[in-house]
DNA sequence: TTTTAAATTGCAACCGATTGCATTAAATTT
DNA sequence: AAATTTAATGCAATCGGTTGCAATTTAAAA
């Protein structure tokens, strides 16, 4: 356990001050090109680390950056995750991750430290249950940069990432009333979350523009797992008139429903045609494949970072940003084409 | 953007020095308990937060872990995280994460990172081809705990979390064996990694129990995604004599072996049994289900999680264990069991 | 050669919380 | 009432890097 070694002691052993070590080990243009190699040189060999702490005191910066998600628990925010990690670290910066656990409460807290901790900037996707962004407040009344991304809250001055809901929605609608269904189930989130929301609107235009009736009872809205797919397709077993489409707003929950549904003999897709939502693997192995919407989350991920990290460091303003659309488009498969 | 509120302020405020303010807002035993009571009113009431900073500074310690993994991308990272994310969080620490992209050079980088960023503590995953850690040893002569879990290099001093995954994978050939099955392949990753390594020789072992000769033509090493797993599956309908069965260290990878060979008219068990490994949920929900290896991720990260930071509290000393295994079983499922 | 400008380096005051030791006030004991 | 504890608070140094401004040295211009 060797003691640690400071600009200070570098400066002894230098005959120089410890202000112009400081300035050598950052390039600084004031510092004579010899006097930097000195200091570089020397620094390396007595195995200086600088001190990030005393460095971020003094320049009230971290270069940390938040991250709050509502759970670790998809490939989508895997992939989401992994992207923004991939960016920050590239550019110098840290992700601190935080789990909302889907519930805001958690999501006010995990907001709370995060501000305690100084992030330099902060993104951000809502939590199942949030219905304002009161908490975030303090960020950018600090001037602290937020992001909001896939889950948004869109108001005059928050910024958000997402792809077009309503419209993939209606995509993936319109091609199951092309395939002649007409009936059409949609299985989704909680109504309140923008992503499901607008897709259920998505949905019910891609209806009525087919001069289809919306019906209460062909909508299912819950959680979007591999249980509640399950029990989604009990219901639907259960039901005096089957569907002859289902829409669903994830591939987990899509597959798991048809994996139930098929073991009771249900035809995919001549009896009942299958759609989900997210381009997750899952969507691509099982049998048959599973029509969905390709989600491009790294590439949100990448976005999202990469325009908070140009805001810190002052290359561009996301503040003139509103809202930035990813292009995202419908996938047809096996699951979804009846064929004559 | 008002003006950061400090001890000093509130020191001024209530005429009292910033030592005992200091000493105040963390319920030292010397003070009085009116005055504390006053510090504390006036802190919540001008907005004060501490400046983790300037105390991690004086104290020399960051309330942060880092944690080093391969690669975001797979259901158990993320459980593996989701947990250390909630445990880290409920004791008040906070997790930075760093991906290695399974490349030693790259970790290697993230640890030099991680050990400037001054973190208490390390929970680390390797990467495919790290073959010695001594990357490692700052943290450890600094008294830094460093424990691994997953894909570990066992040493003396090292602390290992692992399941036993030579047990395991002689339990899954061992199951095929039973089924009937002598033609037993094995596709697994990079075989300089412990948990593809020890698998091969529980599978290895399994044969030889069995009185089966190891042949090497029906082990494939190579990467265990997606893809693979259909590059695998081309290969093996090229072979002039078929396998009776499979036994794939990755669920995912198997699935997608699975889909191919029964596209090409492989009856799955009956032509060849299938098992895999870590029990994502794909192996759930594919058909036929597959046979897998329960690896309980979350509870690993919770383990480690747990443990590094009872250590850290002083609660308990990890260096007086070396490994811990974690409970993990077989899980028969329809992809192989041939029917009589 | 003198003046002026440019290149280097150093001084010293921060940034905000922590903590060993000293001091003062109040409570107990003798 | 004097001596001894105990309780409560303050002093001041410390953690290590940063940065505005001054000082010094060196090079270029007059």
């Amino acid at each position: 356990m060797h003691k640690e070694i400071t600009i200070y002691d570098l400066a002894t052993k230098l005959s120089l001050s410890p202000a112009t070590v400081s300035r050598g080990l950052k390039d600084h243009h004031a510092i004579n090109k010899n006097t930097k190699k000195k200091i570089m040189d020397m620094a390396e060999k007595m195995g200086y680390r600088s001190n990030t702490f005393a460095s971020n005191l003094r320049k009230k910066k971290t270069n940390t950056i938040g991250v709050i998600i509502p759970r670790l628990n998809s490939h989508f925010v895997s992939s989401v995750l992994a992207a923004m990690e991939k960016v920050s670290n590239d550019s110098g910066y840290n992700i601190i991750i935080s789990q909302s656990m889907e519930a805001v409460s958690k999501e006010i807290v995990n907001a709370k430290t995060m501000f305690d901790n100084r992030v330099d900037g902060l993104l951000v996707s809502l939590a199942y249950d949030t219905d304002n962004i009161d908490h975030f407040e303090k960020f950018t009344k600090k001037g602290i940069p937020v992001i909001f991304f896939d889950r948004v809250y869109e108001t005059n001055d928050s910024v958000c990432i997402v792809i077009d809901n309503f419209k993939n929605a209606y995509d993936v609608t319109h091609h199951l009333l092309e395939q002649g269904c007409t009936r059409i189930m949609h299985i989704t989130g909680n109504l309140k979350r923008n992503v499901y929301y607008d897709r259920f609107n998505g949905y019910k235009k891609a209806l009525k523009d087919a001069g289809i009736p919306f019906k209460e009872e062909l909508l299912l809205s819950g959680e979007l797992n591999e249980i509640a797919g399950a029990d989604a397709a009990e219901k639907i077993l259960a039901m005096k008139k089957l569907p002859d489409a289902i829409f669903v707003s994830n591939d987990i929950c899509a597959a798991s429903c048809m994996r139930v549904l098929k073991q009771n003999g249900i035809r995919i897709p001549e009896d009942i045609a299958i759609a989900g939502f997210n381009n997750d693997p899952i969507s691509r192995i099982v049998e048959p494949n599973i029509t969905t919407v390709n989600y491009p989350a790294y590439q949100m991920g990448e976005i999202a970072a990469t325009n908070l990290i140009n805001h810190l460091n002052g290359v561009s303003n996301i503040h003139t940003t509103n809202k930035i659309v990813i292009k995202s488009e419908l996938l047809i498969r096996e699951s979804s084409v009846k064929k004559k």
